[in-house]
DNA sequence: GTGGGGTCGGTTTTT
DNA sequence: CCGACCCCAC
C-alpha cells in the first residue's frame, strides 16, 4: 500500500464495475449477502472489495479473513488482489481455503484437542486403511460393512459437526447393527495416537476448540475486523457454525454465493446456509449481481427457464448487453457412438474456421461419459484433455515418496510407516509386521520405536531383524540429515538409499518412466518450500494438477468440474432421462435430488459465452445393454424460442415420436417424475422377462447399423497409408504405449499394449518402436 | 507375491 | 458389459 489516494472516488479498483458490484464494495460494515448469479462478476466484486478494505485501512492484511473451497479460487483471489493493492497481498495469512485455514489454526492450539502441532494431515488412503483395522480389530464382517461406508459414514458426520460424544444410538445405527459410533470414536483416539488428523478433522477440531475455548475464540473474533466467504452456498454444517462464531461478534461478514448454482450437497453442503443468510444475520444487506458479462441472450434464456422449474429459490433476474447470437442447439442423435462422432465433426469445422480448441469444452454427467468422446478423438486424432481422475498427489509412487518423508518428518506417522515398510520389498512380510504391532500396541508406542526395540529381542528372524535393523537405522540416519541438509536434497537422498527410485528403475515400461519422472517433479516442486514441514502441508491440502501450458485441446469433463469455468462454444452430451438427471437422483426420489440436478443443468449451460449445443441419444449402452432413452425432461423446459432443434435421425420427427412417445413406455413414471422410477436394470429384469413385452422392441441385441462415415479429417492429419508396419511389429502410441500390431485394416491398427490392452487406434498415431 | 478367477457394483469430488 | 477388488492357490 504505497502512494494511494485515500478518496474513493479515484480508487483504481471501482473503474469498471457496475453499480450493484460497487455497492457490494463499499457495503463493508455489517453482514451482507452477494448474490452472484453466473457470469455476473463476482469474483471482480470480491477482490475489489477486499482491495477496499485494504486501500482505505479498514484493516491491516492480516485482520481479513478470506475463505474459498478450491485452492484454485484461493489463488485467483490472491493474485488478483496482488494485481489491486501490490505487496499488501503478502500479508494476508488468512486468504485461503476453509481447509488450508483450519490447518493453520489447528497447528497453533493442537494441543488443545490432544495433537502436536507437527500433527500429519492423512488423505483418504490412510484414513481407509486406518478404518479396515479398526473393523477388523472389532471383529466386524467387512463383507457386510465396508470399511468405505463407515469412512463416509464419519466425513459426513464431521461435516455436520458431529463429534463422537454426539453421535447418538440413532446415528450410531447406521453402521454395523449400531457400532457406528463406537468406531468412530476409536477412529478419533487411533488418529490423535499416531498425532494425525483427516480433512474433516481440520475443521471440527477447529469447531470444538471455538466452542470449548473462549479466549481463542475471542482472540479470533477481535482478529478478524472482516470476513468474507466465497461459494456460501456450498458450505457445510461445520463450516457454517464456524464462520457464525468468528462473525457474531463483530458482524462483519459478507457471503458471496448463488443457490441456483449450488451442486454438492452430496458431499454436505446445506443450501439452506445462503437462504437462511438474513435470518441468521438480521439487517444484512442483500446485494444482487444479475448483469452477465459472459453469455448471450439466448444462452441466459436457455439456461434461466430451466432453472425457474426449482422452487424455493431467492431468485434472481440476469440479463446481458450482448448481442442475441446463436440459438441454444439441440441435437437428437441415434446413439452414443453418433454422439461422440458428431462432436467431433463439429469441432472440426469449428476449428476450421479459426476457433481454438481451448476455447472449447464438452460437459458430462458422469465421468465414465467421457470414453465415448476419448475413443473417438483419438480415432479421428482431435487433441482432447480430460479433467479429472488421478491427481498428482494420489499416484502410488508419489504417495509412498511422502510416506518416506512423513516418517523423518513426525516419528509417530504409523500410517506412513507401515506404507513403505517392505515398500520397496526387504523381506519383512505379514508376519514381522504383525509383531511389529503388537509389541507397538502393548507398550504404547509408534511403530518405529517399536521397530527399534524388536531388535533386541529374538521374535523376529534373522534376516527380517537385518533387514528391519537397516531400515531403522536409515530413518534415524535420515532424521539427522534432516538437520542440515536442504529438504529437495534430503529427498533425493532418502528416495536413493532407500531403493525405491532403484525400484521403478528395475522395471523397464513406459509407466515406470513415467513415475520416475513424477518423482523428479516432486523434488523439484519442494524447492519453493522453505522447510519439509511446510512442503507436507502444502502437498496434503494444495497439491494439484497446475494445468502446464500445453498445445490447444478440447477438454472434456464433468459438470461439476466446470463450474466456475468457462468456455466460447460448450456441447452437453447425454442429456437424457436417466443418464441426466441421473438415475440415481430419481431413484433417491423427492424434488430434492431432482432440483439439484436441474441447478447442474443450470451450471452447465451457464459455461457457454456463445455457443451451446445440447446432446440426447435414442440409444446407449447402459451396463452392456443396448437402451432406448428419451430426452432428458430438461431438454423440454428449455424456452422455444431460444432453441433450434434438429434431428440427425432420417425420418425426422416422426420417427423420434415412433421410437419413444407413442406407446406404453416402461419409462414412463421415471419420466414424469415420480422418484419412484425403475433402476435400469431391474427394469430390464422384469420387462425383459415378460413375453413379448414392449420390452423387446427397444431392447438392441447388437449394435444398430452405424452410418458409414468418411473420415477425411484422419486422413489428412497422418501418414497417407504407410506400407511400413506389419502384423506382430512393435510400435509406440502417445496415450498407449508401447505395444504389438495384432491386426492390420486399412488404416486401422488392432494393438495389444502392454499396459493399456488391445485398442484400435489409426495407424497415424503410432510409430514403429 | 502375483495372477487368475470369481464377485459385485455401477454419480457427482475438494480438501 | 466392464472394471475394480478380493481371495486363494501356486
Amino acid at each position: 500500500m504505497t502512494e494511494l489516494s485515500p478518496t474513493t472516488d479515484a480508487a483504481p479498483y471501482l473503474s469498471g464495475l457496475n453499480e450493484p458490484q460497487r455497492q457490494a464494495v463499499l457495503t463493508t460494515d455489517g453482514p451482507v449477502l452477494v448474490l452472484a448469479g453466473a457470469g455476473t462478476g463476482k469474483t471482480a466484486a470480491l477482490t475489489a472489495r477486499l482491495a477496499h478494505l485494504l486501500y482505505t485501512r479498514r484493516a491491516w492484511p492480516s485482520e481479513i479473513l478470506a475463505v474459498t473451497f478450491t485452492n484454485k479460487a484461493a489463488r485467483e483471489m490472491r493474485e488478483r488482489v496482488g494485481r489491486l493493492v501490490g505487496e499488501a497481498v503478502e500479508g494476508m495469512p488468512w486468504l485461503g481455503t476453509f481447509h488450508a485455514i483450519g490447518a493453520k489454526m489447528l497447528r497453533r492450539h493442537a494441543e488443545l484437542v490432544g495433537l502436536q502441532s507437527n500433527f500429519t494431515i492423512l488423505d483418504t488412503d490412510d484414513q481407509l486403511r486406518l478404518i479396515k483395522q479398526l473393523i477388523v480389530a472389532a471383529d466386524i464382517d467387512e463383507k457386510r460393512f465396508p470399511a468405505r461406508s463407515l469412512a463416509g459414514l464419519i466425513d459426513e458426520w464431521k461435516n455436520r459437526g458431529l463429534t463422537p460424544a454426539e453421535v447418538d444410538a440413532g446415528e450410531s445405527e447406521r453402521y454395523a447393527n449400531g457400532r457406528g459410533g463406537e468406531l468412530y470414536q476409536q477412529y478419533q483416539e487411533r488418529l490423535r495416537a499416531v498425532n494425525a488428523c483427516d480433512f474433516g478433522d481440520l475443521l471440527l477440531h477447529v469447531l470444538t476448540i471455538l466452542k470449548r475455548e473462549r479466549s481463542v475464540l475471542e482472540q479470533y473474533q477481535q482478529r478478524f475486523r472482516y470476513i468474507m466467504v466465497d461459494e456460501y452456498q456450498d458450505t457445510n454444517s461445520v463450516q457454517y457454525l464456524w464462520l457464525r462464531l468468528l462473525a457474531q461478534e463483530r458482524r462483519n461478514i459478507c457471503c458471496v454465493g448463488d443457490d441456483d448454482q449450488s451442486i454438492y450437497s452430496w458431499r454436505g453442503a446445506q443450501v439452506e446456509n445462503i437462504l437462511k443468510f438474513e435470518k441468521d444475520f438480521p439487517g444484512a444487506t442483500v446485494i444482487r449481481l444479475e448483469q452477465n458479462y459472459r453469455s448471450t441472450p439466448h444462452i441466459l434464456g436457455a439456461a434461466s427457464g430451466v432453472i425457474a422449474n426449482n422452487g424455493g429459490r431467492l431468485g434472481k433476474q440476469l440479463w446481458t448487453e450482448l448481442d442475441a447470437g446463436e440459438k441454444v442447439r439441440v441435437l437428437g442423435v441415434w446413439d452414443g457412438p453418433e454422439e461422440a462422432r458428431r462432436v467431433g465433426d463439429e469441432i472440426e469445422a469449428a476449428q476450421r474456421s479459426g476457433t481454438s480448441l481451448d476455447d472449447v469444452a464438452i460437459l458430462v454427467r458422469a465421468q465414465h461419459q467421457t470414453r465415448e468422446f476419448e475413443d473417438r478423438f483419438i480415432s479421428i486424432g482431435l487433441p482432447y484433455r480430460i479433467v479429472g481422475g488421478f491427481r498428482f498427489y494420489e499416484r502410488a509412487e508419489i504417495r509412498d515418496a511422502l510416506a518416506y518423508l512423513r516418517v523423518v518428518n513426525q516419528p509417530a506417522d504409523d500410517l506412513a510407516f507401515e506404507r513403505i515398510v517392505n515398500t520397496p520389498k526387504r523381506g519383512l512380510g505379514d508376519k514381522a509386521i504383525a509383531k511389529l504391532h503388537q509389541l507397538a500396541r502393548a507398550g504404547g508406542m509408534p511403530l518405529t520405536i517399536a521397530a527399534a526395540r524388536i531388535l533386541d529381542t529374538d521374535e523376529l528372524t534373522p534376516q527380517a531383524r537385518r533387514s528391519l535393523g537397516n531400515f531403522v537405522g536409515d530413518i534415524a540416519r535420515w532424521r539427522d540429515m534432516a538437520r542440515d541438509l536442504p529438504h529437495p536434497e534430503l529427498a533425493r537422498q532418502i528416495l536413493d538409499e532407500s531403493g525405491y527410485t532403484a525400484m521403478w528403475q528395475a522395471e523397464k515400461s513406459t509407466e515406470a518412466a513415467g513415475r520416475l519422472e513424477n518423482l523428479s517433479e516432486l523434488v523439484r516442486a519442494m524447492e519453493e518450500y522453505e522447510s519439509l514441514g511446510a512442503f507436507l502441508e502444502h502437498v496434503s491440502l494444495v497439491m494439484d494438477n497446475e494445468a502446464t501450458r500445453e498445445d490447444p485441446k478440447v477438454t472434456i469433463m464433468t459438470i461439476h468440474a466446470a463450474k466456475g469455468l468457462e468456455f466460447d462454444t460448450v456441447f452437453l452430451a447425454g442429456w437424457e432421462e436417466g443418464i441426466f438427471p441421473s438415475q440415481r437422483a430419481l431413484d433417491e426420489g423427492g424434488t430434492r435430488s431432482l432440483e439439484e440436478e436441474r441447478r447442474l443443468a443450470y451450471v452447465a449451460i451457464t459455461r457457454a459465452r456463445r455457443r451451446a449445443t445440447i446432446l440426447h441419444a435414442a440409444n446407449r449402452r447402459i451396463y452392456g445393454q443396448w437402451t432406448s432413452s428419451i430426452p432428458s425432461r430438461f431438454v423440454g423446459e428449455l424456452p422455444p424460442h431460444h432453441i433450434d432443434s434438429e434431428t440427425s435421425m432420417s425420418g425426422g420427427e416422426s420417427l423420434w415420436r415412433a421410437n419413444w412417445s407413442e406407446r406404453a413406455d416402461p419409462f414412463a413414471d421415471v419420466a414424469r417424475g415420480t422418484g419412484r422410477g425403475p433402476g435400469w436394470q431391474r427394469a430390464a429384469g422384469a420387462l425383459g422377462s415378460k413375453p413379448g413385452g414392449e420390452w423387446t422392441s427397444r431392447t438392441f441385441t447388437r449394435e444398430p447399423v452405424r452410418v458409414v462415415e468418411s473420415r477425411a479429417s484422419a486422413v489428412s492429419l497422418g501418414n497417407k497409408g504407410r506400407g511400413d508396419l506389419v502384423t506382430g511389429q512393435r510400435v509406440f502410441h502417445q496415450k498407449f504405449g508401447y505395444g504389438a500390431i495384432a491386426e492390420i485394416e486399412g488404416n486401422k491398427l488392432e494393438i495389444d499394449f502392454e499396459q493399456a490392452g488391445r485398442k484400435r487406434v489409426m495407424d497415424s498415431f503410432v510409430t514403429p518402436a
